[in-house]
Formats: structure tokens, C-alpha cells, sequence
DNA sequence: ATAAACTCTATATTTGGCTGTAGGGTTTAC
DNA sequence: GTAAACCCTACAGCCAAATATAGAGTTTAT
């Protein structure tokens, strides 16, 4: 007499929402069974694979990385060495990003110092006098893109 | 007898693609007039504009900040004040972004270490005995979120 | 005169990880 | 027995900054 569990009491248990353990079976990372009325049931082990899966995305895989790996589980393989590799790689991301932040403040400083205590004079047609004297440039611009969230304010 | 660009010519100009500059027209920050056949004409101005927009997206600016901007500028007032506490959020904003990245590679490099070495015993129901040691935390899986591009590959 | 090149609007798509909704059916507690 | 609480599918929406497409009209060069 095999628990069962439903899919309220998966989410109680892990904290995710029920439609989140839905989309996770979308994207083949957890498997349920049906009942006759169409319910998804799951055994204990579900509550240990949804740890899992968070757990794996506290070290920064995306579901699709977690996907290949419970996939390579599931052939019978271990995936540790997978998971050894694709850890490197976000830490060598990571290193490369914050070298791209540290530059890009520094630049953005330098535009802060200059403008700091000038008021130029607006040349007719400026927007602002102070960004008609920044260069343009396409790298910068993608940089910005990439490393600012733009927060959306109301008013 | 003003000098009428049309929108291909603004684009060539620019470097920007035409669906853009309708995208920016539709989000406020560039005007044009219409012609009888419905075609957007522009004064030469408009070059100046657009390429302000790239200036103030090189240093960061959303284009919805950049509307605010170009706003206030058409009420009459100079923008600059606006402008520069608007860089001093990006910079500050980049600080705590780059501090909080060197915190979690540390995290992410103490895995790696710790992981180097030994291949432990997978116990039963593990999906890879690695991952399984991690201590799932919310904060460290949203900044993994918030700081890893999740590149998408074919294979 | 005709075809190439340009323009228009409106809508869909991209990115990841979900959340929310509409419109149903099922189970459970009282 | 009935109402609350749960479950289902399928689809829309969010975030930014565009790009792409369909289907139609206009201008320009030859």
C-alpha cells in the first residue's frame, strides 16, 4: 500500500506552488501518476526529487541544465561529472560578468566625476547636455542591457 | 522648405533597424509627422534625438527612463538633475550586483572544491550525490537567477 | 507600364520561470 | 446533501527591447 500523495500536500511539503510542480512536469522534471479521476499522484520520493531540483537551482542550473541531468540519472548513469562541469562554467561566467560590471561602473563613474560640477551650457536642439558629450558605443550599451535590471516604478 | 527624411533614411543614418524607430515612436520618445499617404517624415533633428537615445543607452538608461528624460525636457526644464541621480542608482545598483556575484562564485567555488576530489556514495533515491549535499537556500537560488545568463545551446 | 523598393498597421515571437485566469470536474468535511 | 476546498486543462501574462511576419498600399526607377 503505496503513499500517494496529491499535488497540494507536494507543495505544502516543498514550499513550491501547485502550479509550478505542473510546469515541472511539463518540462519532464518530475513524474506523477493518474488516478481514474485524472488527479496526479505522486510517492514520497516526489518531495526529494522537488528538493532536488531546487537544490540544484541554489548552485545556478536552469531547469533545462537540471533536465539533462535527471535525464542522464535516469539512464543510469551518474551525472556528477556533468554537474562538476556545468558548475565551472558558471563560476567562469560569473568571473567574466563581474569583470564586465567592474569596468562598466568605472565608466559609469567617470561620467558621474565629470558631470559632478559642470552645468554646460545647452547647445540648441540638446536634450540633455550632459549625455550629448557621451560617446556612443554598441559594446556598452549591450553591457548595460546585460548587467542593469531595470526596476519598474509606478509614478 | 524644411528637409523631410523618411524613416528608411533615419534608420540608414542611425544604424537603427525602421522597426525600432517605430517601436521608440510608439513608446513616446520620437515624434514625426505624417504625410498624406500616411509615411512618417522627419526633420533632420530626429538623427540627433535617436542617437541621444543610444548615448543614454550606453550609460545605462532604460528607454523608459529615457522617456522621462525627453519628457521633462519638453516641459521646458533641463533634465541633468534627473540624469545624474539616474547614473548614481546604476552605479550603486552595479556595486551591489558585483558584491553580491563575488559572494555567491565564492559560494559556487566552495562546491567546486569541496566536490573536486571525492565521489560519494550515491545513496538510494539520489539523483546525482553531489547536488544532494547542498543546503537549498531561496536567497542564493533568486541571485542565481538575478546573475546567470542561462545561455541556450542545441545538443 | 511595371516591377522593385519602400512604407503602413497589427500581431506574434524571443528570453526563463513561473503566476494567474477561465471554465470546468472531484473529493471531502460537516 | 451541499458547499468548500481541491483538482484538471489550456491559455494569457509578466519583464525589456526589440525583431519578424502578413497583408496591403505608395513611390521611384527604368
Amino acid at each position: 500500500m503505496a503513499v500517494r500523495l496529491k499535488i497540494g500536500e507536494v507543495a505544502k511539503q516543498t514550499g513550491l506552488a501547485v502550479g509550478a510542480l505542473r510546469y515541472y512536469e511539463n518540462l519532464g522534471l518530475l513524474t506523477s501518476e493518474r488516478g481514474h479521476n485524472g488527479y496526479r499522484y505522486y510517492s514520497p520520493n516526489a518531495v526529494h526529487q522537488v528538493q532536488f531540483i531546487k537544490k540544484a537551482q541554489t548552485i545556478g542550473l536552469s531547469l533545462d541544465e537540471i533536465g539533462k541531468v535527471i535525464n542522464l540519472h535516469k539512464q543510469g548513469n551518474t551525472p556528477c561529472s556533468l554537474v562538476r562541469s556545468l558548475l565551472q562554467e558558471k563560476i567562469d561566467q560569473l568571473d567574466s560578468q563581474i569583470h564586465q560590471m567592474i569596468e562598466f561602473k568605472a565608466e559609469l563613474e567617470a561620467y558621474r566625476d565629470r558631470w559632478a560640477s559642470n552645468q554646460p551650457q545647452p547647445a540648441p536642439g540638446d536634450i540633455c547636455p550632459l549625455i550629448e558629450t557621451v560617446r556612443h558605443s554598441p559594446e556598452a550599451a549591450v553591457t548595460a542591457r546585460q548587467v542593469l535590471q531595470h526596476p519598474h516604478q509606478d509614478t
